[in-house]
DNA sequence: ATGTCC
């Protein structure tokens, strides 16, 4: 414990270390709004950054209000880790990146059903089913680099010898259509959750939830296809949401903002595309409100990278990572936004996480192959 | 973040 878990006012944890770098603004934002109406307790996760008004790597409880602003437009977004049956030892970067192929454009609901019967397709919504998306969405080939825990690894079925891929993604147009749609009746106040219009936001953001998950399999269905591999869900766990739940003793409204829960079982934590990524068990306490850090978190702004790294580096520099990896990123300008060096390091967020025992780590990966965007913009 | 804005 020690020094990684810090008060600096009453109701907002911070679950950080001194070796650790947090970004003055998004401190600022996590001040401003533990002091929003009802919101009780606020922890921010050691991979806080400065969001929209919100920081984003942070977790807030009420008990009566819930914020729909505050969870923003990507409702559901998400993390999952699929077991590949693609061999690691006979593994062709540029053989499968060819076969990769292009996933950017979306996939109806009758090709959904033709290629996997099983799955429904949640169809009142077709909102770029089955696509990553932009920003820090991504899907990506992944090697174990390190068990920590072989009895767990084993036990969900996590296999060296086998590729695993892990998908960031979420909700698409669907939640921003929900979230605007809301904001022009309600602006950023805090509703009453149990009013008509606090549960009909709820009963959205819910259907937003599940068109997220579904999107996630799509893209990995679309993936383990193309590469004709056979995969198993191992893990999908959302980190933009609201959940009811109790915390020290009061029921209330839980919400996570670029926050993975610690109550679902094992988390996904991505480095960044040039990074390890980890596979954790949640230590079960509610020091931090039952919440992991989501990823590496921004280091720098998006709009600093380009400057800081274009004359340094080339678009062809920056496809291929220290790990030998590759990053398919057709877009120039989101190549340099993801650049590595924009993201703190993985080791020094799960340390934090470590020191104030939210975690156990069970596996690290290293990334092989990343799928951000094929399509050149016109 | 965006069947996004330039």
């Amino acid at each position: 414990m020690g020094n990684s878990i810090q008060q600096p006012s009453a109701g907002i944890t911070l679950i950080t270390t001194p070796e650790l770098w947090l970004e003055g603004e998004a401190i600022k934002q996590l001040h401003t709004t533990a002091t929003l109406p009802d919101i009780s307790y606020a922890a921010a996760m050691p991979d806080i950054h400065p969001g929209r008004g919100y920081p984003v790597g942070a977790a807030f409880f009420t008990t009566q209000l819930i914020y729909p602003a505050l969870i923003g437009g990507d409702i559901g977004c998400g993390m999952s880790l699929w077991q590949t049956s693609l061999k690691t030892h006979a593994m062709n970067q540029a053989k499968l990146i060819k076969q990769l192929g292009n996933l950017d454009q979306p996939l109806s609901a009758s090709e959904c059903t033709s290629l996997w019967p099983d799955i429904q397709p949640l169809q009142q919504h077709n909102y770029a089913s089955g696509t990553i998306g932009g920003g820090n969405h991504f899907a990506e080939l992944q090697m174990l680099d390190t068990i920590y825990v072989a009895e767990i690894a084993e036990q969900i079925g996590l296999n060296k010898q086998h590729l695993q891929l892990m998908v960031h993604s979420g909700s698409r147009g669907l939640g921003g259509a929900i979230l605007d749609k809301h904001i022009r009746q309600f602006g950023h106040q805090g509703l009453i959750a149990d009013s008509e219009a606090g549960k009909s936001y709820l009963t959205q953001h819910n259907q937003a939830l599940a068109y997220a998950q579904q999107n996630r399999e799509l893209i990995a269905r679309r993936i383990l296809t193309n590469l004709r591999a056979q995969g198993q869900k191992l893990a999908d766990i959302s980190h933009n949401f609201i959940e009811a739940a109790c915390i020290h003793g009061e029921s209330g409204w839980l919400h996570r903002k670029g926050a993975a829960p610690a109550t679902q079982g094992l988390v996904v934590i991505p480095g960044s595309r040039g990074d390890y990524s980890y596979l954790v068990q949640p230590l079960d306490t509610p020091t931090a409100l039952y919440s992991l850090a989501h990823g590496a978190g921004r280091k720098w702004q998006r709009s600093a990278c380009k400057g800081r790294l274009s004359r340094r580096y080339t678009v062809e520099q920056l496809s291929r990572t220290v790990h030998g990896s590759r990053v398919i990123c057709a877009d120039r300008e989101l190549i340099y936004e993801e650049a590595p060096q924009a993201y703190k390091s993985i080791d020094s967020v799960i340390t934090a996480m470590v020191q104030a025992e939210l975690i156990r780590p069970i596996a690290r990966f290293k990334p092989v192959i990343t799928y951000k965007v094929k399509t050149e913009k016109k």
